[in-house]
DNA sequence: GAGTACGCGTC
DNA sequence: ATCGGAT
DNA sequence: ATCCGATGACGCGTACTC
C-alpha cells in the first residue's frame, strides 16, 4: 500500500462535503482511513479535523497564493503526487521555524514548496486548511464512527479510547495496528482525558428531576482545568486538553501540596479579589492568558479520576467525592448532597450571593462519562432578559445563506450620555435563538426598514425592538457604551413595544461589577 | 518602533 | 458558550 | 440522545504594515 494522495482527501472531503447524509459521510471517510498507510492516521486525522496549523497561517498562505497565482501550476504534473505525510512534513517544518525576524520569509519558503508541487484542487484543499475554513469540529463525531468502521471495532471501543487518552489520532493507529491494544486502553495519569460536560436546565427544581438525588455545587465562573500529579510532576491542562503547566505555577504548587502523590483532578481555576469574592471573568482570563503578573489563580475541584493507583472514573459521584475530600481538602468547591429543591434552591441563592455565577446538579449515582455531555450534570445559571432595539443585521452564511441572521442590538440612551438623547447605543450581536421561521420573518421585516448597507451589514431605521436573554454583561472596549451582553440570544420579537420604550444603557450598567478601588 | 489585524482559546 | 435543526 | 453548524465577547501573542 502506497502514502495516500492527498488527492484522494481532497476528493473526499468534497463528498463529504456535499452530501447530507450522515451515513454517507462516515463511509466516505471510513474509506479514506481505511486506504491509509497505519503511519498516515495521525497527520490525516490531524488534518481532516483542521488542526495542524502552526501559529498565523491564514495570511501567510494567502500571500504565498496571491504571489503565486499569476504563475501557471508545473505543466508536467508533478511525478510524484503529493501525499499527506508531505503536508505532515510541511507543517513540521513550520512548526520548527522560530518565532521573530525572518521567521516569515522561512515559513514562506515551506509555503511556497508546497504550493509548488501541489495541483490545482490540492491548493484549493490547503488553502481552506490552512486559512482554517474547514476548522469547525464538525467531523470529530463523523470520525470517530469512520475510525471504528475502518479498523472493524466497535465505535463504543474506539470512542472510549479516544476519550481516555483524548487523541483521536493516536486511537485510530492503535486501533488499525493492536487491536487487543484498543480494548486495553484506560485511564493514564499524565494523559489528559477529555473532560465531561454539562447539560443545562432553567432551575434547581427542573434539574433535580432530571439527576434524582444529586451533588449540588457552586459553578465558578473560570477556566477548566484537569490536573495530573505524579509524584512531583504534575500537568495542567484546559477543556481542550492544552497544556498550561508553565503558565500556572501556582496551581502546580497547590497541587504538590496535597496528601496524594498519583492523581488527575477535575476542576476550575480563577482569579480573587481582596474580598474572596471571584473577579470578573474578563479578568482571569488575563491572568490565565498571560506568562505571569503577581494576580494568582486559585484552583478548586469538583471531581477525581484516579487516586494514587485507583481508577475512579467508573465509581458513583458520591464515592469519587469521598475520595476528593480527602485528597483535597479544602480545595474542594462547595457543595451538598440533596433531592429536595427548596434545599437545592437556598444553596443556589447562596452561591449566587457569593458572586458564583450559579450552581452545578450532578447525579450523586454518576460515573465520569469523559468526553461526553450528558444528563447526569446539569448546570443552572439565572437568565436575565431585555428589550433591546435592532440597529442592523448581517447576511448569514451556510444554511443561513440568504436570510438576514446576525443581529445588531441597541439600547436606548435616554440620559444621552453617548450621544443624542434617545438614540441607540450598540451593546452586541446575536444570531441565536431564532428559528427558521423567525430567520424569514425578520429578514422580510427587516428590508422594509433598510437605510443602508455596509459590507454584509445591512442597517435599518431602529424600530423593531427584540426580547433578548442573556447571562450577564461584561466591560467592553469595542462597543460605545462600554458594556457588552454575555452569551446574548433572542427570545421573541415585541411587536407591542415601540423603540423608545427599550431598556436603557443606564440599566445594562448597573449590572456591571463596581471597577476595583485604584488605590 | 508603533499600531493593527488575525488566529486561537477561554467562556 | 448558546440555540435550532437534522439524524 | 447526540451531533452539527452558525456565530457571540474577550484576552493574549504574534505576524503584518507603515
Amino acid at each position: 500500500m502506497d502514502s495516500l494522495p492527498l488527492a484522494r482527501v481532497v476528493a473526499t472531503l468534497a463528498e463529504v462535503s456535499a452530501t447530507g447524509s450522515r451515513t454517507a459521510k462516515t463511509t466516505a471517510l471510513a474509506g479514506l482511513l481505511a486506504a491509509a498507510l497505519p503511519g498516515d492516521l495521525v497527520p490525516l486525522i490531524g488534518l481532516l479535523r483542521a488542526q495542524p496549523r502552526q501559529g498565523r497561517l491564514g495570511v501567510g498562505w494567502r500571500t504565498v497564493a496571491a504571489r503565486r497565482s499569476g504563475v501557471e501550476p508545473d505543466p508536467g504534473a508533478p511525478a510524484a503526487p503529493l501525499t499527506v505525510a508531505d503536508v505532515d512534513d510541511a507543517f513540521g517544518a513550520l512548526a520548527a521555524v522560530p518565532a521573530g525576524t525572518g521567521s516569515s520569509v522561512a515559513r514562506h519558503g515551506v509555503l511556497d514548496a508546497l504550493w509548488a508541487r501541489a495541483t490545482q484542487a490540492e491548493q484549493d484543499f490547503l488553502t481552506r486548511v490552512l486559512v482554517g475554513e474547514l476548522r469547525t469540529g464538525a467531523l470529530d463525531g463523523l470520525l470517530v464512527d469512520a475510525v471504528a468502521r475502518a479498523s472493524g471495532r466497535p465505535v463504543a471501543e474506539v470512542r472510549r479510547a479516544a476519550m481516555l487518552t483524548g487523541d483521536l489520532g493516536a486511537t485510530a493507529q492503535l486501533a488499525r495496528t493492536d487491536p487487543a491494544g484498543l480494548a486495553a486502553v484506560r485511564l493514564g495519569v499524565g494523559v489528559p482525558v477529555l473532560p465531561m460536560l454539562a447539560s443545562s436546565a432553567a432551575s434547581v427544581a427542573e434539574a433535580l428531576a432530571v439527576t434524582g438525588p444529586a451533588s449540588v455545587e457552586h459553578k465558578l465562573d473560570g477556566a477548566r482545568i484537569q490536573v495530573h500529579r505524579d509524584g512531583d510532576d504534575v500537568l495542567v491542562v484546559t477543556r481542550s486538553l492544552a497544556d498550561v503547566t508553565d503558565r500556572l505555577p501556582e496551581v502546580v504548587a497547590a497541587v504538590r501540596a496535597l496528601p496524594v502523590q498519583r492523581v488527575i483532578l477535575d476542576g476550575e481555576t480563577l482569579l480573587l479579589g481582596e474580598d474572596g469574592a471571584p473577579r470578573p471573568f474578563q479578568d482571569t482570563m488575563a491572568r490565565f492568558g498571560s506568562g505571569g503578573s503577581d494576580a494568582v489563580l486559585r484552583p478548586w475541584f469538583f471531581d477525581v479520576l484516579h487516586a494514587d493507583g485507583r481508577d475512579l472514573i467508573d465509581e458513583p459521584l458520591a464515592e469519587r467525592r469521598q475520595v476528593l475530600a480527602e485528597v483535597a481538602g479544602d480545595l474542594v468547591v462547595p457543595g451538598i448532597v440533596t433531592d429536595d429543591p427548596q434545599e437545592a434552591e437556598q444553596f443556589a441563592a447562596a452561591a449566587l450571593a457569593a458572586g458564583h455565577e450559579g450552581v452545578m446538579v450532578k447525579g450523586i449515582t454518576s460515573a465520569y462519562a469523559a468526553g461526553r455531555r450528558g444528563k447526569a450534570w446539569v448546570k443552572v445559571k439565572p437568565v436575565r432578559t431585555v428589550d433591546l432595539v435592532v440597529l442592523g443585521c448581517e447576511w448569514g452564511s451556510g444554511r443561513r445563506r440568504g436570510w438576514l441572521s446576525n443581529l445588531h442590538l441597541g439600547a436606548r440612551d435616554a440620559a444621552g450620555h453617548f450621544g443624542p438623547p434617545g438614540e441607540f447605543v450598540m451593546v452586541g450581536k446575536t444570531f441565536k435563538g431564532l428559528t427558521d421561521a423567525l430567520l424569514a420573518w425578520q429578514t422580510e421585516r427587516l428590508l422594509a426598514l433598510e437605510e443602508r448597507r455596509d459590507g454584509a451589514a445591512v442597517f435599518v431605521r431602529p424600530e423593531l425592538v427584540v426580547e433578548i436573554a442573556f447571562d450577564g454583561v461584561q466591560r467592553s472596549q469595542r462597543y460605545p457604551g462600554g458594556v457588552a451582553l454575555r452569551f446574548a440570544r433572542v427570545k421573541g420579537y415585541r411587536e407591542d413595544k415601540a423603540a423608545d420604550q427599550a431598556d436603557t444603557i443606564d440599566d445594562l450598567r448597573t449590572l456591571l461589577a463596581p471597577a476595583p478601588a485604584p488605590d
